[in-house]
DNA sequence: AGACACAGGTTTTTT
DNA sequence: ACCTGTGTCT
C-alpha cells in the first residue's frame, strides 16, 4: 500500500481523486511528479488494473523518470495470466501514437513498416518541393515553410492560421504536396503521428473503441504545452469515461511559438464540465525571497489562473542584481562568482547553473569558463541527429527496412561514393516520377537502367545487391543486430569514409566511436525477432534524440542551459545572464506581441533557483558583429526592491568591516 | 568530384 | 562574427 499521508493536503486530494475530470494546477516546484506517481500507485492499490492506466508526458526523459518512480512506489505489480507484470503505460503522445499506428495504419493506406522522418529528412522533402516550384517568386526558406506546415497540421482541419485567402490556399497546396511526397515513401513525420491517429479514430471507430477500452484512466503531464492535435487526442480517448487528470501550470507555458495552446488549460471547463480544480501552491524548492519575486513578476500577466507560491524554507538571501560593461565582463564575473562560491562557500560546480535566453550567449561564457579551468556542460545546442554519422547510419537502417523510402535511399545511395553521382540520382528521381513509383522501384526496372552508361548500370546493380543482401540477413531468427550492423558498416567501409571526410583524424575516430556506442545498444530488446527489433530500435531512436545527454550528466560540472530547456530542472545557485530589453524579453516577441510568454519564460528561469539567484545585464553587447547599447530588462523593475540587493550601488560603497570579516572567515573555513 | 568563394541570415526546441 | 548553403572553377 502506498502511503498518501506523506503528501500535503492538496497533493493528497489530487492523488486520491481517481474518477471524473481533474485539473491539477501545479506551480513551479510544488511536487507535481511526486503527486502524479502517488496517484498512479494509489490507483493500483484500489484495484485498477495497471494496463488501464495511461500517463502521457512531453519528453521521453520525463516518461522514463515517472516510470522509474512508479516502479519504486509499487515494486510488485499485479501479474497477468502469462505471469508477466502488467504495467501502466507511461510515454509521450508521439510514442503512444506510434504504438496505435503500428497496429492500425494499414486502414489508412500506409504499410505497417512505415518510417518516421526526422527533422532533417522532413526538411529535405520541403526543400525538394521549394526547388520544384522555383519558377514562382518564393520568399520563404525551407525552415520557415516547414514550421508553417507543422502549425497547419497541428491546428487541425477547419482552424485557419491565416487571415488572407491567398496565403491559405498556397499553404494548403504545399501541404498536400508535402503529404503526398511522404506518403509515397511510406513515411510519416512527427505531426503525422498525432494527426493520423486522430484520422484513424474518426474513420475507424472500432480502433478508437479498442483504445478507449484499454486506456480508462488518463493523465496528461505538462498540460499547458499540449497543442490542438494532442488535446483532440486526449478528448477522443477520455470523452466517454471522463477519467482524465491533467497536470500543468499556465504560468510556465513557454512553447506557444511551436503550437502549444495554453487555452487548452485556461478553458478546460468548456470541454470537461464539472472539472475539479486542485491548486498546488506549496513550493518545496526555493526560498520565499525567490518565490515572492516570481509571484510579483507573473502577477503582471493577464489571463491566468491565480496562484500564490509559498514555502516553508524561510526568506533566504536577497536576489543579487549586477550590471556590466559588456558580455565578456559579465561572463568573467559570473565565473569568478562561481569559483568564489566553490572555494569560499564549498559549493560544488554541479550545484550552480548559468541560464541564458539564446544559445549565442553561451560562447563568451564558455570562453570564460575554460580560461578559469571550470568544468561545465552545455545542454542543448547541436542535436544528436545533426551528426553526420548518425544520420547516415539511420538512413541506411531505414533503407533496409523500407527501400521505397526515397529520402533515406537518396541520402545514402552514394555514401560512401560508389559511382552513383548526383546526376545519376537526379535522373533516377525523375524516372521515378514518370513511372509513378519510388526511386528504388525505378532503379530496379531494366527499362530505366538501360538509359545509363554500362559503368553506372553496374554501380546501380551493385547497390541493389547490397540492399538485398543486408535485408536478407535480417531474416535469420538468431541474428545479433550488433553483429549485423558491424558487418555492413565494414562492408561499405564506412570508417574509411569518415576518415576521408574529416581533416582531423581524432574527430573521425570520435564519430566512429559514437556510432559504435549506438550500435552496441541494438540488441537490447531481446525478446523480438531481428526485423522487429530493428524497427523498434529506429522508432525509439527517432522519437528520443537525447541519448548522450544521460551519460554526460555524471561528474562535477557547471550547467549551461537556455531558459527554455531549464523547465522542470532546479539548481541551488542560479545565474541568469543577459536580463536585457531585446534579449529577455526578446525583440522578436515584442514585435509578435507575445510579451506574456517572455514574462513566463523569465518566471520559469527565476523559479529554477533553490537558494540563491543572481540576475545580470550588460550596458553594451556585440550583436551580429557590431557593438550595440543595451538597457536592463523591463521585467527587472517588476521585482520589488525589498527583495533585491543591487550590487552596482554597493560597489560604490566601501566594504563594511563586518562583510570583510565574513568573507575572511569563509575563506579560512575553506582552507581547513 | 572536390575545393573555395560569396551571399544571406541569424530565438527559443521536442517529438 | 559566424555558420550554412549555393555556385563556380579547376
Amino acid at each position: 500500500m502506498v502511503d498518501l499521508s506523506r503528501l500535503n493536503p492538496q497533493q493528497r486530494d489530487a492523488a486520491a481523486t481517481l474518477e471524473g475530470p481533474v485539473l491539477i494546477l501545479a506551480g513551479a516546484g510544488t511536487g507535481k511528479t511526486r503527486t502524479l506517481t502517488h496517484r498512479v500507485a494509489h490507483m493500483v492499490d484500489r484495484g485498477i488494473p495497471p494496463d488501464h492506466i495511461l500517463a502521457v508526458t512531453f519528453t521521453n526523459k520525463a516518461a522514463r523518470e515517472m516510470q522509474q518512480r512508479v516502479v519504486k512506489l509499487i515494486p510488485k505489480l499485479p501479474a497477468r495470466d502469462d505471469g508477466r507484470p502488467t504495467k501502466p503505460t507511461i510515454c509521450t503522445f508521439h510514442s503512444l501514437c506510434v504504438r496505435i499506428l503500428r497496429r492500425h495504419i494499414e486502414k489508412l493506406g500506409y504499410k505497417r513498416n512505415f518510417v518516421i522522418y526526422s527533422e532533417s529528412e522532413q526538411l529535405g522533402v520541403v526543400k525538394k518541393i521549394l526547388a520544384a516550384i522555383s519558377g514562382k517568386d518564393v520568399k520563404v526558406g525551407p525552415r520557415e515553410l516547414h514550421g508553417l506546415l507543422s502549425r497547419i497540421k497541428n491546428a487541425g482541419p477547419g482552424r485557419s492560421i491565416f487571415a488572407d485567402e491567398d496565403s491559405l490556399a498556397m499553404a494548403e497546396t504545399l501541404r498536400r504536396r508535402y503529404d503526398t511526397a511522404l506518403k509515397a515513401c511510406n513515411a510519416v513525420d512527427f505531426d503525422d503521428l498525432l494527426v493520423l491517429t486522430l484520422k484513424l479514430f474518426e474513420e475507424h471507430p472500432d480502433a478508437l473503441e479498442q483504445c478507449r477500452a484499454r486506456y480508462r484512466f488518463i493523465m496528461v503531464d505538462e498540460y499547458q504545452d499540449t497543442n490542438t492535435a494532442q488535446f483532440e487526442l486526449m478528448r477522443a480517448l477520455a470523452d466517454e469515461h471522463q477519467n482524465v487528470c491533467v497536470v500543468g501550470d499556465d504560468d510556465q507555458s513557454i512553447y506557444g511559438w511551436r503550437g502549444a495552446d495554453v487555452t487548452n488549460l485556461l478553458n478546460l471547463e468548456e470541454h470537461f464540465p464539472g472539472v475539479k480544480v486542485i491548486k498546488l501552491e506549496q513550493n518545496y524548492r526555493s526560498t520565499n525571497t525567490i518565490l515572492d519575486a516570481a509571484n510579483a513578476v507573473i502577477r503582471n500577466n493577464p489571463q491566468r489562473r491565480e496562484k500564490q507560491l509559498w514555502s516553508a524554507n524561510g526568506q533566504g538571501d536577497l536576489i543579487r542584481l549586477q550590471a556590466f560593461e559588456d558580455e565578456d565582463e559579465e561572463a568573467r564575473t559570473v565565473v569568478d562568482e562561481i569559483e568564489f562560491n566553490r572555494m569560499a562557500r564549498r559549493i560544488p560546480w554541479r550545484e550552480q547553473a548559468i541560464l541564458f535566453r539564446t544559445n549565442m550567449q553561451a560562447r563568451p561564457l564558455e570562453t570564460a569558463l575554460r580560461a578559469a579551468g571550470v568544468r561545465y556542460h552545455l545542454i542543448g545546442g547541436q542535436s544528436f541527429f545533426d551528426r553526420r554519422e548518425i544520420r547516415d547510419f539511420l538512413a541506411y537502417l531505414k533503407t533496409f527496412i523500407n527501400p521505397n523510402d526515397d529520402a533515406s535511399l537518396l541520402r545514402i545511395a552514394n555514401v560512401p561514393s560508389r559511382g552513383l553521382s548526383d546526376v545519376t540520382m537526379e535522373r533516377l528521381l525523375a524516372a521515378s516520377q514518370t513511372h509513378d513509383c519510388s526511386v528504388w522501384a525505378a532503379t530496379n526496372k531494366d527499362l530505366v537502367r538501360a538509359d545509363f552508361q554500362p559503368r553506372t548500370r553496374r554501380a546501380m546493380e551493385d547497390f541493389i545487391e547490397l540492399v538485398y543482401q543486408c535485408r536478407g540477413r535480417l531474416k535469420d531468427e538468431h541474428l545479433s543486430l550488433v553483429q549485423w550492423a558491424t558487418d555492413f558498416l565494414a562492408e561499405i567501409e564506412y570508417a574509411a569514409e569518415l576518415r576521408k571526410g574529416e581533416k582531423n583524424l581524432e574527430t573521425a575516430e570520435n564519430r566512429m566511436q559514437n556510432l559504435k556506442d549506438l550500435v552496441a545498444t541494438m540488441d537490447e530488446k531481446n525478446d523480438l525477432l531481428p526485423a522487429e527489433r530493428l524497427g523498434q530500435f529506429l522508432d525509439d531512436l527517432t522519437l528520443d534524440a537525447e541519448r548522450e545527454s544521460e551519460k554526460e550528466d555524471a561528474g562535477d560540472a557547471v550547467t549551461l542551459i537556455t531558459t527554455h530547456s531549464c523547465k522542470g530542472l532546479e539548481y541551488p545557485h542560479v545565474h541568469l545572464v543577459g536580463c536585457e530589453e531585446g534579449l529577455l524579453p526578446h525583440t522578436r516577441s515584442m514585435e509578435e506581441g507575445t510579451l506574456d510568454e517572455e514574462r513566463r519564460l523569465f518566471y520559469v528561469a527565476i523559479t529554477r533557483a533553490m537558494k540563491t539567484l543572481t540576475l545580470t545585464h550588460c550596458l553594451s553587447r556585440k550583436k551580429f558583429g557590431s557593438v550595440v547599447p543595451c538597457h536592463p530588462s523591463s521585467f527587472l523593475k517588476e521585482i520589488p526592491d525589498t527583495l533585491v540587493e543591487d550590487l552596482n550601488e554597493k560597489a560604490a560603497e566601501p566594504v563594511s568591516v563586518e562583510e570583510g570579516a565574513d568573507m575572511f572567515a569563509a575563506m579560512r573555513a575553506a582552507l581547513d
